[in-house]
RNA sequence: GUGGGUGUAGCUCAGUUGGUUAGAGCACCAGAUUGUGGUUCUGGGGGUCGGGGGUUCGAGUCCCCUUACCCACCCCA
C-alpha cells in the first residue's frame, strides 16, 4: 500500500456516508422503540472521573482493571483522571443523582446512543470505539419493569429482521446477601478442585469467582455441574423477584431459557441477567446484555433505588446482520436513496451556470430537497452522465433558448421523458409529480 | 498481555524456479462532429510493490528486523 502519512487510530474507524446509512437504520430503529416503550433520550458527556467506573464497574472487572481510556487532567489541583466511558449505565446513574431525579421524580426510563472507549486488542466484532444502544430504568424495583426492559430488547432485534430463533437467555445473581453467601459456597466447593482445572480457572478464582461457572473447558465443565447453586441459596424475597419476572415474560409472550452460567463481567449487577443471542451466529451469538442494579445509585452517591437496563453493541449487531443479509436489498436500496440529491441541475452552456445557481437557490428554498449541479466545468454531456450516477429523480436543463424564454427543460430521469416548464412553475411543477408519485 | 496470518494502484487481486520500462478488473478523468444520462468502444492519470537492513551481477519475488492491519486466546458489546 502506499505511504499514508496519517491512519484512524487503532481500533477505530471511519464511518463514512455509505456507512452511516446503517447506523442511522439502527439509531433510528432504537429511538422508535425506545419512545413506544416511554423511554426519553439521555445524553450524558462522553467521559468522566475515572473513579466513578472504579466505583460501579468494580475495582477486579477487567474493563477497570486494564480497558479503559483515560487522561490526566493538567492544572487543575490534583484532580482524579478522567476516563472515556467504557460503557453508558455508570454516566447514567451519576447523572439521574446530579439531576436530583431521586426526590422529585424518582421512576425515570431513559435510553441513550452513542460510542463508548475500552482499551482492548481489537478483532472482528471488537473495537476501541463503538456504538452502544442502551436503556436504563430508575425507581421500581418491580420484577414487570425487568420483563419490559428485556422485551424492548428483543423487539429491537426483532424490527431489524432477525428471525425466530432470537433467544433470551435469564439468571438472577440474588441481592448483596445472597451473592456474599454463594460466593463463600462457591470457594468452598472450588478451592480443592484447583488443581484440576485448567490455568485460567486458577487465575479466576483469585479475581472473580463467578467467571469459572461459564469456562467453556471441558473438564471444567464437568466440575461446574456439581457447584452450588445460586438459586438454592436464594433469599424469599430474590427468588420472588426472580419468579415475578418469569411470570411476566410469559405474559409478554416470551420463553426465556434459564441459564446458570449468565454470569455479567461488572459488578453492579442484582438480580436478573440476562443475555440476547442468535444461536445461528454460533459464537458470536450474543448481541445484548443487561440486567438489575438496584445497589448502584447508592454506590454512586444516591439513595437507595431500584433500577434495571441494558446495552446493545452495534458493532455486533452490524455483524450479526451482514451474516445474515439483512436489511433485505429492497429496504437497503430505500435506506441508500438518502444519499441521492433530488434534483440535478444541468448547464448547457457556461453562460447558464450562474442563472443555474440562482435557480437551485430558489429550489432549494421552496423544497426542502436535495438539490446540486456541477463545480468542475463539465461538459453538457458530462453533467448529464453525472445527474444519472447521481441518483437523482430529476434533472433541469438550462440553456440559451429556455433562458430567453424564461423556461428550462424538466426532466424525468426514470422514465426519461421531459417538458418545457416555466421557471417559476418549477418549485410546484416538481413538488406535484413527487406528491402523486 | 500471549499466539498465528497478511501487507503489490482508491477497491478486489495477478505477478512463473529472483532477471529488462510492475499488470488486470472495477472506480476515476477525457473523447466517440452540431444541446441529453445509466450500455458499448477508445484513450488517459494513478504504485519509491508497508518501512529499514541484508544476500545477489540483479529482489515485488530469498533472509532478518520493524510497523500496520486481520484472526484466535483472555475478556467482553
Amino acid at each position: 500500500m502506499a505511504k499514508i502519512p496519517f491512519q484512524a487510530a487503532r481500533g477505530t474507524r471511519d464511518l463514512y456516508p455509505e456507512d452511516l446509512v446503517l447506523v442511522r437504520h439502527l439509531e433510528r430503529t432504537a429511538r422508535n422503540l425506545a419512545r413506544s416503550c416511554g423511554f426519553a433520550e439521555i445524553r450524558p458527556p462522553l467521559f468522566e472521573e475515572t473513579r466513578l467506573f472504579r466505583r460501579s464497574l468494580g475495582e477486579s472487572s477487567d474493563v477497570v482493571d486494564k480497558e479503559m481510556f483515560s487522561v490526566p487532567r493538567r492544572g487543575e489541583a490534583q484532580g482524579d483522571s478522567y476516563t472515556f466511558r467504557p460503557e453508558g449505565t455508570a454516566g447514567v446513574a451519576r447523572a439521574y443523582v446530579n439531576g436530583g431525579f431521586a426526590a422529585r421524580a424518582p421512576l425515570q426510563k431513559w435510553f441513550y446512543l452513542g460510542p463508548m472507549f475500552r482499551y482492548e486488542k481489537p478483532q472482528k466484532g471488537r473495537e476501541r470505539q463503538f456504538n452502544q444502544f442502551g436503556v436504563e430504568a430508575f425507581g421500581s424495583p418491580s420484577p414487570i419493569l425487568d420483563a419490559e426492559v428485556v422485551d424492548l430488547a428483543m423487539r429491537f432485534f426483532e424490527a431489524l429482521g432477525f428471525g425466530a430463533e432470537l433467544e433470551v437467555r435469564v439468571n438472577t445473581m440474588g441481592d448483596a446477601a445472597d451473592r456474599d453467601l454463594w460466593r463463600a459456597r462457591l470457594a468452598e466447593y472450588f478451592e480443592p478442585q484447583l488443581e484440576q482445572r485448567c490455568a485460567d480457572c486458577r487465575q479466576r478464582f483469585q479475581r472473580n469467582l463467578f467467571r469459572l461457572l461459564d469456562c467453556k473447558q471441558a473438564q471444567c465443565i464437568e466440575l461446574n455441574a456439581q457447584a452450588p447453586r445460586l438459586k438454592e441459596l436464594l433469599g424469599g424475597a430474590s427468588a420472588a423477584h426472580f419468579a415475578g419476572f418469569l411470570e411476566a415474560m410469559r405474559a409478554l409472550g416470551r420463553q426465556p431459557v434459564e441459564d446458570a452460567g449468565i454470569v455479567r463481567g461488572l459488578d453492579y449487577y442484582t438480580r436478573t441477567v440476562f443475555e440476547v443471542h442468535y444461536p445461528q451466529l454460533g459464537a458470536r451469538s450474543a448481541l445484548c446484555g443487561g440486567g438489575r442494579y438496584d445497589g448502584l445509585v447508592e454506590e454512586v452517591g444516591g439513595p437507595p433505588t431500584a433500577a434495571v437496563g441494558f446495552a446493545i453493541g452495534f458493532t455486533a449487531t452490524e455483524l450479526a446482520l451482514a451474516e445474515l443479509e439483512l436489511p433485505p436489498a429492497a429496504q437497503l436500496a430505500d435506506l441508500h436513496a438518502e444519499l441521492a440529491p433530488e434534483v440535478f441541475l444541468v448547464a448547457v452552456t457556461d453562460e447558464d451556470r450562474l442563472p443555474l445557481l440562482g435557480l437551485a437557490g430558489h429550489l432549494r428554498a421552496a423544497l426542502g430537497v436535495p438539490v446540486l449541479l456541477d463545480y468542475r466545468d463539465k461538459s453538457f454531456k458530462a453533467q448529464m452522465k453525472e445527474a444519472g450516477k447521481s441518483g437523482a429523480r430529476w434533472a433541469v436543463l438550462l440553456g440559451p433558448d429556455e433562458r430567453a424564454a424564461g423556461e428550462v427543460v424538466l426532466r424525468d430521469l426514470q422514465s426519461r421523458s421531459e417538458e418545457r416548464v416555466a421557471q417559476e412553475d418549477l418549485a410546484g411543477r416538481i413538488a406535484g409529480a413527487t406528491a402523486q408519485a
